[in-house]
DNA sequence: TGCATAATAGGACGCTCGTTCTATTTTCTG
DNA sequence: CAGAAAATAGAACGAGCGTCCTATTATGCA
């Protein structure tokens, strides 16, 4: 067998992408659930078949919506917040950048937690997928509060799944408040919290005074975000 | 016009309930908007007319099974928490039967939460309802803490809507967790975060020290819920 | 420039949904 | 117990859904 046909076909792909971006911009709104076929087909003025032909199912566009998805959330959120240097800066870098994410998507939606909530407990591969992303990112996040223990910045008896768990609580609340109460100053308390939380494990030992110190100063060379 | 009928009939009324419990386990699983009267109909061992006939439409069928989750929710968690004193022993009761709640919910699911989800920009009564009960349910929570620290029990400089902001994260995270990520532990979890959120708040002037002894003596008098 | 092939349109399918209409059965009451 | 009224069943509707099939059009390479 001859495997002659290696290189994909432009346009098929570039429309796919545009397509794909729609549909995420529409589950966003609605929901992963509430994506549709047709209304993507208008919105994208094509017809429905043609919309399909890109996907083999309804299934595979919203696997496919949801891998757009992280692979925005690991641009905008988890790859710029390696460049701080390791321990607390990280891990302070990567909480205000989910903030400031979650606070731009408060007009459509963060994908995570509406799936989490669309796919409780509805078996499938999109939960599967939807799991595997979500149980990354906390891994992320708790690799990062266990790297800040262990460069002094955090108390040594930090219980770092417990951290995390509290960090995703002030996100989860302030997308519930904004989202759906529409209330403000939403975002201005997740980071109340998370400073609170954040002051309460931080190592006041005599030995980390000088690490607390280059934290500090470290924050002042990565400037707001 | 003479209005002689005044007595609602039983049956009519004793089968609209049984719908509506009916409904609310489905709901509670299924989402609000994944209530499907075929279905319900189905589980009642009815006909989609007859479930129907009760009720205007599916909207008041799903409004109806917010009214009932909110009775239920009321039963459980709010009133059982004002016959405990004022103060912090009431906000700490109204914390720990909400996590009680949700935590035997797991399995199926907290309408007020998955519903918050559902409706984020899905204007209707269905969300005017949900709504309403999610403020009243905010609004009990800020009180009782207001009232803890008019009581002393709480630091006179607390920001009692940051105090409700951290709670309802800490439960969502407990959802979250719980319910879609199936991780064990969570409910210890976020009463872990709530103690650590009450205890960096505690006024620990001398003045208070006697409230602060009362307190704990109460926490003895009521036992585990 | 032609031609294989990819991309898209159009229509039809079977299904489920909420809702309506009409007929039948059940329930309560005078 | 009879008869009015309420409760329920059954069938049908129009709409929207995902999906499939078959043309038709557009694309990219020889």
């Amino acid at each position: 067998m001859n495997d002659t046909l290696q290189k994909p076909l432009r346009k098929g792909e570039q429309t796919r992408a545009a397509i794909l971006e729609a549909a995420l911009s529409l589950a966003s709104r609605e929901g992963l659930e509430g994506l549709t076929i047709g209304v993507l087909a208008e919105r994208m003025g094509m017809s429905k078949s043609g919309v399909f032909a890109h996907f083999g199912s309804r299934e595979d566009l919203q696997i496919g919506v949801l891998r757009l998805y992280h692979q925005q959330f690991e641009q905008e959120v988890f790859y710029p917040s390696l460049r701080e240097p390791r321990g607390l800066p990280r891990l302070e870098s990567l909480f205000a950048r989910w903030v400031a994410r979650v606070s731009m998507e408060i007009a459509s939606g963060c994908i995570y937690i509406s799936g989490a909530a669309e796919y409780d407990d509805r078996p499938g591969a999109i939960r599967e997928q939807l799991l595997e992303m979500v149980r990354l990112w906390q891994v992320a996040l708790n690799k990062a509060a266990k790297q800040a223990m262990q460069e002094g910045h955090l108390s040594t008896d930090t219980d770092t799944d417990q951290l995390v768990f509290e960090m995703y609580g002030l996100v989860l609340a302030l997308h519930h408040d904004a989202r759906f109460i529409k209330r403000p100053g939403s975002v201005e308390r997740a980071k109340k919290g998370f400073e609170r939380l954040i002051f309460g494990l931080q190592d006041t030992s005599p030995a980390s005074s000088v690490k607390q110190f280059e934290k500090k100063s470290l924050k002042k060379i990565s400037p707001t975000l």
